[in-house]
DNA sequence: AATAGTTATGCAGACGTGTGCATTCCTCGA
DNA sequence: TCGAGGAATGCACACGTCTGCATAACTATT
């Protein structure tokens, strides 16, 4: 039992040198001679040394590990993010210690400690919400915090996150280039920026055809399969059909094309669907789901680069906004009628 | 910049005594007089101190830190078991760090070499295979490994998984009881305990009625749709064909049920389908996909209390076996027709 | 031959926390 | 009044690594 515990005194012990002597020659110091460091480099292969990121974390203040705090690592949207940072942490000899906390308030704070009595060097946080109080709490810890996907103001704040205007505009010129006009838009949520900018950058682009979304066709969501079917519930209600629903996330996007299909109608022939995100199952629907990608990778790689950056005290890195593109599969068809 | 950094001594020396007593009263020691203790107290939580686990591992030797492996994050059954382990090791004041290494050996490698450099104090392995000089390496380090999914023999290995023969018996029996006697298995991987396991189970329940799988329904697998949707290919040029099909797990069997319906073949009712794992997606395919449940989240969770018993010294904790059951969708059908 | 400069190494203290042992003070009993 | 015992606290060292400064040995210059 325990570990393995030969530390450089040991070495320095075994090589009859000091132990700053090793402790330098390990780090390859110009300022022990070339002999001496090959020598005690070979003695601490031979021991089976590993050294101490604790004990060196003590003198340095620098852990080498940073903190990623998700919602949930069930949702594919996030793990696939999670993918890009952890990747990127550990080809630059970072680690990351993984806090799970599903929007509870306590499993936030009990996050926290954590984070801050392990000394961290840096936050990411990937959250659909983030806590009011949360946010506060995490900046009095004065290491850099990066968002994803929600963009904050704060002095040790930055953000990474994807253009939702941007992907908002882009499904609806996608659905007026097919011919629709009566698109309804399944994902209202008032106090989440990205549902907000993702309506308005579809509403922007049919205003610049003199169109707007209808208000009956305005149905709140909340990113799971189920508000999806119940806002498609709503929508069979409407005097007036709309011929397209865009769709605030895949989630919600599946969720309603169930309740389309129990409904008897046929996706895309009567109705056409269009999601947002790109997570992998789009393609196991049927029919497979047309879609505004995030790069949801690329998301996590790049918020891992930006902390880097800061930590190298790059402090001009600033905010990162990517870009969005379209994925078109088989859940939208052209639509002929003029309304 | 920088972290706040009050130590016991700022408190000690705030308060008129040796850092020993703020030490001993901050842990609520009962050396320290209760009024002692309470000042103490008061004035840490005033002066805004955080403890430094970095500094408390250096001469406990515990980290509270359990390292966490896994193959690939994106995997939704893997999530989920991430899942259970996390909030589990959060629930008992301990963290996880995450490596994820795609089966890549070096990474691998470099995985092993940052958990023992930050002195986790177990490691628990999620690994549909684990590299054959993984494992060794892994246990040079001395403290307790926990495989999950993953049995295999070794000083300071444990495991827990499911019984993969119940679970293949399992889907026979149901295929028996709704009248198949033409069934394939696809998912043959030679080298996967797993798949062997459930093949034989399920061969176990076909034998006591006189029956057994015929050799060229015994297709390879991967694990992925792709190889569901191959397996399916092959199957179709058989010139009898099985008339249920048991697959490996899920990805599989929505791989299948893709190539069929490409085939012009109706799920249940040409054929029937039964899949493994019990993912979220099951729910989401079209029909809803009868599967075989592991219980992943409880995986998870039962692996991180098997670590603590272990960390504990109850070394007998010895390995966990959890039963898996059935869960009945759409994807399967009566069978009349006698063979 | 004496001094300055260079190179290689050791010494000692620091990081923040935990703990065995010694010390001090107080109380109680004989 | 003295000693024993207990309660409360401090001292000193440990954990493994890093680093500023001192030291020693050697080389080169005058």
């Amino acid at each position: 039992m325990g570990r393995s515990c030969i530390s450089i005194k040991d070495i320095a012990k075994d090589a009859g040198v000091s132990h700053s002597t090793v402790s330098r020659a390990l780090r390859d110091s110009p300022l022990i001679s070339l002999e001496t460091r090959q020598r005690i480099q070979r003695i601490a292969r031979e021991m089976g040394y590993t050294p101490s990121a604790i004990a060196r974390s003590l003198v340095t203040k620098c852990t080498k590990t940073i903190g990623l705090v998700v919602t949930t690592i069930s949702d594919p949207f996030i793990a696939e993010v999670v993918r890009g940072v952890e990747e990127t942490a550990l080809s630059n000899d970072y680690s990351i210690i993984l806090c799970n906390c599903n929007a509870e308030p306590e499993r936030e704070l009990a996050s926290v400690r954590i984070l801050q009595e392990k000394w961290v060097d840096a936050i990411i946080v990937t959250a659909s919400r983030v806590g009011s109080l949360y946010v506060p709490r995490l900046e009095e810890l004065n290491i850099p915090i990066v968002l994803i996907n929600n963009q904050q103001a704060g002095h040790y704040l930055h953000s990474v996150s994807t253009d939702n205007f941007a992907g908002g505009r882009l499904a609806g010129e996608y659905l007026l280039s097919l011919g629709h006009r009566r698109i309804a838009y399944l994902g209202i949520a008032p106090d989440a920026y990205a549902s907000v900018e993702r309506l308005e950058g579809c509403r922007a682009a049919l205003q610049e055809h003199g169109l707007d979304i209808h208000d009956d066709w305005l149905l709140p969501a909340n990113g799971r399969a189920d508000g999806g079917q119940a806002g498609v519930a709503h929508l069979l209600q409407c005097a007036i059909r709309p011929t397209a629903i865009f769709c605030y996330n895949d989630m919600t996007a599946i969720g309603a094309l169930q309740a389309l299909k129990t409904a008897g109608l046929r996706v895309p022939d009567d109705i056409s669907l269009i999601g947002y995100d790109d997570i992998a199952f789009t393609v196991f629907v049927d029919p497979p789901l047309t879609t505004i990608a995030q790069p949801k990778y690329t998301l996590g790689r790049r918020a891992m680069e930006l902390t880097l950056a800061l930590l190298n005290g790059q402090e001009e890195a600033g905010d990162i906004v990517l870009t969005p593109h379209l994925i078109e599969r088989a859940s939208c068809a052209l639509h002929s009628q003029t309304c």
